[in-house]
DNA sequence: AGACTAAACGGACTGCGGTCCGGATATTAT
DNA sequence: ATAATATCCGGACCGCAGTCCGTTTAGTCT
């Protein structure tokens, strides 16, 4: 097992400064509070859809450069927002109790993966397909690796030998919080229905072979 | 067999109008050949990413307005810009000759359709890229419902016994032309290699049962 | 031909994400 | 305290997609 660290993405709410030589400047500290208490308010007032970087900028009573330099982009401004929840689901994931931790079989833990991902993705899939939208590398961002990683040594332990790379790519695909909101908002299937879909997916792709 | 209609997308080059009482005016028909013309100039010069409508509006000599009453977006554009090859395309797996079209086991027509649109998306990829961008209903899209339906008529004709609906939902989200291209482009994977692990996917996904 | 009307035109305008750089400020060294 | 400096700040600015509405024009009717 590779010491994959944990939490890859952007610090959330905590104070410690990424790297470098000095630490981070007071009044930095202090807009990176004000800005991301606004972000979450303003994402409760409109929805993540409605937050523009303008209306963040003068809802925290800071310049627009600012909002930019402490999150890079819209995208980063989401990730930040996300990192607290994400986080939480990798150690789960990775740590956690069975069936989604380890020690339940790999098959098992392939389907209460994708349950639990559905179920993240109906709470915060505003956010995440926010976090995920207009990004170039939406497939290099470190949480979508991880994810990557997990299923591909997921089928690789239940036994899958046929480039579970890829594999782990197509299966990757049918979770995403685009394809899954617009299947539960706008064609109202139901979450059940999308767990179950995936369980049969995962289950043939594991179990069958193929000459 | 429903009376599905082929070509469901926009009209390409051909100069019929579409419906409704009058015929097009003559300065709209003009118009749209000389935006059509300058559109397929500015993709090759600049790539399907670099046309931007204020650009094709002056390369065309008209107005902005006219661009997006004519297209009605740009994802609208692009959709157009690729209709032909689409119909094309659709022509093929539909009433073609087997294993794509009808003849084939099914089985055998889902991989080659895999295939070929993978070859599809090698060639026309930023097109279509850009074709279902910032679109907010890119699933409702005429041609990606009919591409739904394909692969979800040809599961049912394999004996796939569960939910092929959202199986075909799944599939789809494997050839979308992004994660392709990324693939492709980015990640220097063979579409050679792509099309192998499609024939695993659908071949286990119909092969297999799961309780 | 001349008048009438519905359709098409065009470009100014808005809102957005993102960039840039001159000026302000916190921190450190003296 | 004062000076030096690296960092941060702010908002003007850009390019883009998409909208709006006053103006022009093609087709039609007399």
């Amino acid at each position: 097992m590779l010491g994959v660290s944990l939490i890859p993405i952007r610090s959330g709410s905590s104070p410690a400064p990424s790297a470098g030589s000095g630490a981070e400047r007071s009044d930095a500290a202090r807009n990176r509070e004000l800005l991301l208490c606004a972000a979450r308010q303003l994402v409760e007032e409109c929805g993540a859809d409605g937050v523009t970087m303008d209306k963040l900028a003068e809802r925290a009573g800071v310049g627009k450069g600012t909002v930019f330099r402490r999150f890079g982009s819209r995208a980063g401004l989401m990730m930040t927002l996300l990192s607290d929840a994400e986080a939480e689901f990798q150690g789960r994931f990775m740590f956690g109790p069975p069936p989604l931790g380890p020690g339940a079989p790999p098959l098992e833990r392939l389907i209460a993966f994708g349950a639990e991902r559905i179920r993240y993705v109906m709470e915060y899939g505003e956010l995440a397909r926010a976090a995920e939208a207009s990004l170039h590398n939406r497939f290099e961002a470190p949480a979508a690796v991880l994810w990557h990683r997990h299923i591909e040594h997921l089928l690789g332990s239940a036994g899958f030998d046929a480039d579970p790379w890829l594999m782990a790519m197509s299966l990757s695909a049918t979770l995403e919080p685009e394809r899954l909101l617009h299947a539960v908002r706008v064609q109202h299937l139901s979450p059940e229905r999308l767990e179950e879909s995936w369980r049969q997916l995962v289950t043939r792709v594991v179990g069958g072979a193929a000459g």
